[in-house]
DNA sequence: ATCTCCACGTA
DNA sequence: CGTACGTGGAGATC
C-alpha cells in the first residue's frame, strides 16, 4: 500500500464554546423565577447554555466539539495589570450552583470540557482554532466575549448571541469589517482604543468605534497610529496622546494566547455518543421537559457516524459440518471467539433460539440450537464447554441459563464485555451493546453489516437476522479486547477475571436453583393478613368518619393536615410526608387514634403486598427463582429482582413469618444461612488501621460495649443499653458519612450533645477519623474511590460547587469503599464456597446471597461437612486485620435457619 | 400504557 | 443533613 501524508479533511468543523461567556448571558437573559426546579435550584443559566447549544449543534452539524472555561485563579493578564476584571460585581450564588450542572450537561453529552489554569477560556479556544486552522478544520467560535472578533478569519467564525440566547449573529471577515469598519485582525487594535468595560479596560475618553476605525484605516494600523499621534487633531486626537499608555496596555492585554498548553488537540475533540440514560436522568433533576424533547430530535440526526461496520465471512453449515468448521476456524489456540445468542431467559432458565460465533479473521457461523444434528450438538457443546476456547460474549448470565435449559455449559469466558463495561463505568445503568461498540470502536453494530440494513439479495429476513448477530459476535470480540486494554488501565483486570467473570457462572447456577417455597403457607399469611387490613382500614375510617385511600399518601395528607388539622410535618416535593417516622412523631404528641391505624394498616399492607407477590413466582417446581444483577449496583454489591429476595422482612415478628415460607427441597435436608458479623465495620477498622479498634475486635467482647467504654471511660459492665445504642448507631453511621446533625437526629438528642459524643468518639479512635478524612480528600484527587480488590467508583461530584451535591459525593466517598469492599469479600467467598463444594463433590448448593449472608441448601448428611466447608471458605476470603467472623444457622425453613 | 412520587422492605 | 438497592400503589400524563 502507497503511504501518503494525512490528508486534511476540509469536512471537519470544529466548534469551540465559551462556557462561562455563554452562561452568564443566559444568566442574565432568562428570568430566575421561571427557570427553577421544585425545590429551589435556579437552572436559568444551565436551561439558556443548553439551548444555545441544542440550536448551535443542529444549525452547524459540527464533527468536533469542545467547551472551554475559566478558571478562578488569576491570569497572566493579572500579572500584567492588576486591575483587570477589577470592580465585576461579585458571581451570583444563583450563577454558581449552575456551573457544576452545565458541567453534568456536558458530561451527558460527551461533550469535552477544557480549562487551564492562569489562562481564560478564550485563550483555549484561540489555541485550538489556530491548531486547527493549521489541520484544515474550519472552527465555529461561540462566545459572548467580543475579544474572539480577533480570532475570525478564512476558517473561523465567530457566532455571537444577541437577543438573549434566542439568536447567534454570525461573524465572518466581510461581517466583522461591516460592523466595526476594520479587518477582524485589526479589530484588537480598535477594542484597544475604544476599550472593555467589562475588563475594566477604559480606553481613550471620546473616542468610540468610529474614530478608532478611521484613525486606523487612514495609518494602516495601530503602529501607524502610534508614529503619527502627534499629528491627530482635535479633542480626540490630544485625548489618545494623554491616554496612550493605557492603549498600549490594552493592546498588550487583550491579545489572546495562541500557545495554551493543552492535552486535547482538534482531533481529540470528535463528537461522541451521548449518554442517553444519563441525559434523561439529569433533565428529569433539572426538570427540563421540552428542552428534552428538542435535544433528542437534534441529537439524533448530529450523532456521529459509525466509521464503518463490521464484516463477516458467515457461513450456514450443513447437517454434519459445524463440528468441521468449529476445528477449523474455532479452534486456534489463545484465539478469543465472540459469541451472540438470540432467545429469552430469567427466573433461571431460558430458550435459546439462535447461535452465532464470529472469530477474528473473518469466518462465522449461524445455528439454531433446535435444528441441530446430533453430531452438530455434540460438536457445539463440546466446543462450548471447553475452558481452553476462549469465548468474549455480552451479558453471560441470560445465554448460560437457555444453554443450561438445554443441558449445555458455556466455560472459557474470557470477557463479558457487559461486565468489563460495568468495571470500568460502575455508575452507568445501561450497557447496551450498540452504545458500547460506537463508543469504544467508533463503529456501528446496529442494523445489518454489509447490507447497510436493506434485505439481502435472497430477500430473507431470516437471513439478515443471522448475518445481524454474527455482526454483533463480532463486535463483542472486537469491544472485549478494546474493554481488556480499557481495564487494565484502570486496574481493574483481575477482578473481572477472577472475581466477576467467574461469578457469573455462579449466580446462574443459583438462580437455576431458586429457593423452595411454601405456597400454603403464603396463602393462610395473605388471608390473615388481608383480614387484619380491612380491620384496620374500617377502624380508621371509623375514627376519621369517612372512608379514604390510605394507600394514598396524597388522600392521608388531606384527612391529617387539613381535616383533622394536625401539626405539619416535613415537606416533600409535592406537601407534606405522612411516613412511619414522621407519624410516630405526631402520634406522641397528638395521639389522634387514626395514626395508630395508618401506621398498622401501613404494616399489614406492606408485608401483604410481599406475601402476595411471592405467590405466583413459585415456578412449577415449587422454587422461586430470582434474578440476581451483577451490574447495577455503583458499589459493587449484587441486586435481586423478580422478585427480590434481599429484602425479604425479618425485623418484626410477623415480618418473620413470611421467612417461613421459604423452605428446604425435596431431597435436602435443611436450610443453612452463613453470615458475616458486622463486616463493614471491621472492613472500617482493617482500612482505618486504627488499632483502638482492631483491638475491639479482637478482644473478643461486644464489639459496641468495648468501644462505648472507651468513649465515656466507663468500665464495661457499666454500659447500659442507652450508652451502647448510642456508640452503635454512630459506629454503624460512620460507615455512611453521618453527621453530628444526622446523629442527633437519629438518637434524639441536641445537636451540640451529638457533636461532642462525636468528638469524644474521635478522641478515642482518631485513625477513624483520619482514613475518612483520607478517603475524601483522595478521592477528590483521583476521581474515584477504590475497594480492597481495586473496584472503584467515579465521582465527579466531588469538586461540585454545588454543596449539596458535593457533600452528597463526599458521604458516597466514605461509604463506596466500605461497602464496596464488603461486596468484595463476599464474592470471593461465594466462589470459593462453589469451588469447595465442586472439589469435595458435595450435592449441598448455594440458593442465596444476600449482601453479608450466604443462604445454602443441605443435602443429606453433609451438614457438618457443609458447615465447616462455609465457615473455612467465608472466613478466609480475605484476611482483614480486623478478622472476619462468621455466624451459621439452620432449619427446616428461612426463618428456622436465621440466628 | 407509561412515568413519577412516596413509602418501605433489606443489608 | 446516613450508604446501597427493588417494589407496589396512587396519581399524573400521554
Amino acid at each position: 500500500m502507497e503511504t501518503t501524508a494525512p490528508t486534511p479533511d476540509n469536512s471537519d468543523r470544529l466548534l469551540l464554546l465559551d462556557g462561562h461567556s455563554l452562561a452568564y448571558r443566559a444568566f442574565f437573559a432568562l428570568p430566575l423565577e421561571n427557570f427553577s426546579t421544585t425545590d429551589g435550584q435556579p437552572t436559568n443559566a444551565v436551561y439558556g447554555f443548553t439551548s444555545m447549544l441544542i440550536n448551535v449543534l443542529r444549525d452547524e452539524q459540527p464533527t468536533h466539539i469542545a467547551v472551554a472555561f475559566d478558571r478562578s485563579e488569576p491570569t497572566f493578564r493579572h500579572e500584567q495589570y492588576v486591575e483587570y476584571k477589577a470592580g465585576r460585581a461579585k458571581t451570583p450564588d444563583e450563577f454558581r450552583s449552575q456551573v457544576s450542572l452545565i458541567f453534568e450537561v456536558l458530561d451527558a453529552l460527551r461533550i469535552p470540557r477544557l480549562s487551564v489554569a492562569g489562562y481564560e477560556a478564550d485563550d483555549i479556544i484561540a489555541t485550538l482554532s489556530s491548531q486547527a486552522s493549521e489541520l484544515g478544520m474550519t472552527t465555529l467560535v461561540v462566545t459572548g466575549d467580543r475579544d474572539a472578533f480577533q480570532l475570525v478569519n478564512e476558517h473561523v467564525t465567530v457566532l455571537y448571541p444577541v437577543r438573549g440566547v434566542s439568536e447567534l449573529v454570525r461573524y465572518d471577515p466581510d461581517a466583522v469589517a461591516k460592523k466595526y469598519g476594520v479587518p477582524p485582525e485589526r479589530y484588537r487594535e480598535l477594542a484597544a482604543l475604544v476599550g472593555e468595560t467589562s475588563d475594566n479596560l477604559p480606553g481613550v475618553p471620546g473616542v468610540g468605534p468610529k474614530t478608532a476605525a478611521k484613525w486606523l484605516t487612514q495609518h494602516g494600523d495601530l503602529d501607524g497610529l502610534v508614529a503619527n499621534v502627534d499629528q491627530l487633531k482635535g479633542k480626540a486626537g490630544a485625548s489618545l496622546r494623554e491616554h496612550l499608555p493605557q492603549v498600549l496596555r490594552n493592546h498588550q492585554i487583550n491579545k489572546l494566547d495562541c500557545a495554551v498548553p493543552l492535552e486535547a488537540a482538534p482531533r481529540d475533540l470528535r463528537l461522541g455518543q451521548w449518554d442517553r440514560d444519563e441525559i434523561h436522568t439529569l433533565f428529569d433533576a433539572l426538570q427540563f421537559r421540552v428542552l428534552r424533547e428538542r435535544l433528542y430530535a437534534t441529537l439524533s440526526s448530529v450523532e456521529p457516524e459509525a466509521e464503518e461496520g463490521f464484516e463477516v465471512e458467515l457461513s450456514r453449515p450443513d447437517p454434519g459440518e459445524l463440528e468441521t468448521w468449529l476445528a477449523e476456524h474455532a479452534s486456534t489456540p489463545g484465539e478469543r471467539v465472540g459469541l451472540a445468542v438470540t432467545g429469552g431467559w430469567g427466573r433461571g432458565t431460558g430458550e435459546l433460539t439462535g447461535l452465532a460465533l464470529a472469530t477474528g479473521r473473518g469466518p462465522a457461523v449461524f445455528v439454531e440450537p433446535a435444528e441441530l444434528a446430533e453430531a452438530d450438538e455434540r460438536a457445539l457443546a463440546g466446543w462450548l464447554a471447553d475452558a481452553k476456547r476462549p469465548k468474549a460474549i455480552h451479558e453471560a448470565k441470560g445465554p448460560m441459563l437457555a444453554l443450561a435449559a438445554r443441558g449445555l455449559t458455556l466455560d472459557g469466558v474470557t470477557s463479558d464485555t457487559a461486565l468489563a463495561a460495568y468495571l470500568a463505568l460502575p455508575g452507568q445503568r445501561t450497557f447496551d451493546l450498540a452504545d458500547l461498540v460506537l463508543r469504544y470502536l467508533h463503529k456501528d453494530v446496529s442494523g445489518g453489516a454489509d447490507t447497510g440494513g436493506q434485505l439481502t439479495i435472497d430477500g430473507s429476513a431470516e437471513a439478515d437476522a443471522a448475518r445481524d448477530l454474527a455482526v454483533r459476535a463480532r463486535a463483542v470480540l472486537e469491544l472485549a479486547e478494546a474493554l481488556d486494554r480499557d481495564l487494565e488501565r484502570r486496574g481493574a483486570a483481575r477482578l473481572l477475571q477472577e472475581v466477576e467473570l467467574p461469578l457469573v457462572t455462579v449466580l446462574a447456577e443459583m438462580e437455576r436453583a431458586g429457593i423452595a417455597v411454601d405456597t400454603d403457607h403464603f396463602a393462610e399469611l395473605s388471608s390473615s393478613l388481608g383480614a387484619q387490613v380491612r380491620d384496620t382500614e374500617q377502624r380508621a375510617h371509623e375514627v376519621v368518619g369517612h372512608e379514604f385511600n390510605l394507600g394514598s399518601p396524597k388522600q392521608v395528607q388531606q384527612v391529617l393536615f387539613e381535616e383533622l388539622g394536625l401539626p405539619k410535618t416535613k415537606r416533600t416535593k409535592t406537601g407534606y410526608t405522612t411516613d412511619s417516622e414522621a407519624l410516630t412523631g405526631l402520634l406522641a404528641k397528638d395521639g389522634h387514634p387514626v395514626l395508630a391505624h395508618i401506621l398498622r394498616w401501613r404494616e399489614v399492607a406492606k408485608l401483604k403486598s410481599i406475601v402476595d407477590s411471592l405467590i405466583p413466582m413459585a415456578a412449577e417446581d415449587g422454587r422461586i427463582h430470582t434474578t440476581f444483577n451483577q451490574m447495577v449496583a455503583a458499589t459493587g454489591r449484587l441486586s435481586s429482582t423478580d422478585p427480590n429476595l434481599q429484602n425479604i422482612p425479618i425485623r418484626t415478628a410477623e415480618g418473620r413469618q413470611i421467612r417461613e415460607g421459604f423452605v428446604v427441597g425435596e431431597g435436602f435436608e435443611c436450610l443453612l444461612t452463613a453470615d458475616y458479623s458486622q463486616i463493614e465495620l471491621r472492613i472500617m477498622a482493617h482500612l482505618s488501621g486504627d488499632e483502638a479498634l482492631i483491638e475491639a475486635f479482637t478482644s473478643g467482647a461486644d464489639f459496641h460495649t468495648i468501644t462505648a467504654s472507651r468513649v465515656f471511660g466507663l468500665p464495661p459492665e457499666q454500659i447500659d443499653g442507652e450508652l451502647r445504642a448510642r456508640i452503635k448507631a454512630m459506629n454503624y453511621g460512620l460507615a455512611y458519612g453521618l453527621s453530628p446533625f444526622g446523629l442527633a437526629a437519629q438518637l434524639g438528642i441536641p445537636a451540640e450533645e451529638a457533636r461532642l459524643l462525636m468528638a469524644e468518639y474521635f478522641e478515642q479512635f482518631g485513625g477513624v477519623r483520619d482514613y475518612l478524612q483520607g478517603v475524601v480528600r483522595q478521592a477528590r484527587k483521583d476521581g474515584y474511590t477504590e475497594t480492597i480488590l481495586g473496584r472503584r467508583r467515579y465521582l465527579p461530584d466531588l469538586t461540585s460547587d454545588n454543596r449539596q451535591r458535593r457533600e452528597m459525593a463526599e458521604r458516597m466517598a466514605l461509604n463506596a469503599p466500605i461497602q464496596g469492599s464488603a461486596a468484595d469479600i463476599i464474592k470471593v467467598a461465594s466462589l470459593n464456597v462453589d469451588r469447595a463444594l465442586r472439589e469435595r463433590g458435595l450435592a449441598s448448593r448455594m440458593l442465596l446471597q444476600v449482601h453479608d449472608e450466604l443462604v445454602f441448601e443441605v443435602a443429606p448428611g453433609e451438614l457438618a461437612e457443609l458447615q465447616d466447608l462455609v465457615r473455612t471458605q467465608m472466613s478466609a476470603a480475605y484476611t482483614l486485620r480486623a478478622p472476619l467472623e462468621v455466624s451459621m444457622g439452620t432449619g427446616r425453613t428461612w426463618q428456622d435457619a436465621g440466628h
